[in-house]
DNA sequence: GTTCATGTAGCAACAATAGCTACATGATAT
DNA sequence: ATATCATGTAGCTATTGTTGCTACATGAAC
């Protein structure tokens, strides 16, 4: 497992949520992604308990947006995941006797701190807002046909 | 998920190494570092490549500092390990067909390459020598004699 | 030549996401 | 009412990487 795509896939599916008149289906979600049904339930377990997206059961159910794009941040996304680690990299111990390794994880720590806040405040400044205008610029300047057909991604009403 | 431990642990062997005299078995840095003696070899290896460390066979052998500590940075520590990974997320495709995946990728890698780039610059900024002085600081003002004796950090020669 | 220490190779353990199946729950259509 | 559809969840396996360990070859010093 190289690394945690939850974020970047949650994002992907709302995205798609939001392209979409009416509920999407999990399982429509999932195709979309090149996943399972399943996955597309567990991660979006999170941002339904705090909604930013609804579900219903039965005919004609599935997933919605619970809220406006530009009322999304990237941030609230993935505070909704869980606030998984960030880094790949950390120090062995937290607490250590050893003063040379407190020395160690004051500045490494430091470091990874600097980089944690820079991150977030990223996150919370970029709402799906952004990421949408972002997707349909690149529909409009869309190469041909070909594009919009081998992929999944176009609006379903341009 | 703070699993790579690798650099936290290598400059802390690497502050050991500079606060004893002549060279430091791997038996005696695993055993200050609560591990095996193949792992220090294994990390260390990048290292003795690139000349930060060197290391010698037989009687009386071991590792020593191959520079002065003012040399060594922790970007030139972070190299020296193959640049593993420095974050735990990422994006699920690196070269999507979908269009809306693809909006998302341009916003979350310019966001992390932009922690990466911070973070980069922070490593190269700080030198062993920082990470020592910080050391002997908090040697300096330890509380009493149990720190000295419960750690495995006091100075060979105080 | 014996001992000590590095240099590697290789394997099991562990942790986390990801993918999947299976089944219960609830809502809608007929 | 009942069949159907979709979510909600539990539980298993696969994958990927570090970590810890053993075993053994290589080389240096006594």
């Amino acid at each position: 497992m190289n690394h945690d795509s939850r974020l970047s896939g949650v994002l992907h599916v709302l995205l798609h949520m939001a392209e979409h008149d009416g509920p999407v289906t999990s399982e429509m979600l999932a195709r979309a992604m090149n996943t399972n049904a399943a996955v597309v339930r567990r991660t979006l377990a999170g941002l339904r308990e705090r909604g930013f997206v609804r579900s219903e059961k039965g005919h004609g159910g599935g997933w919605r947006l619970g809220r406006d794009l530009a009322a999304i941040t990237l941030a609230d996304v993935y505070d909704s995941l869980g606030r998984p680690s960030l880094f790949a990299i950390g120090h062995r111990d937290a607490d250590p006797a050893c003063l040379v390794e407190q020395a160690v994880n004051v500045h490494l720590d430091g470091v990874l701190r600097e980089a944690e806040a820079l991150l977030l405040a990223r996150l919370r400044a970029v709402t799906l807002a952004d990421l949408s205008a972002e997707f349909h610029a690149r529909f409009s300047a869309r190469p041909g046909a070909r594009s919009l057909e081998s992929s999944h991604g176009g609006p379903s009403r341009p």
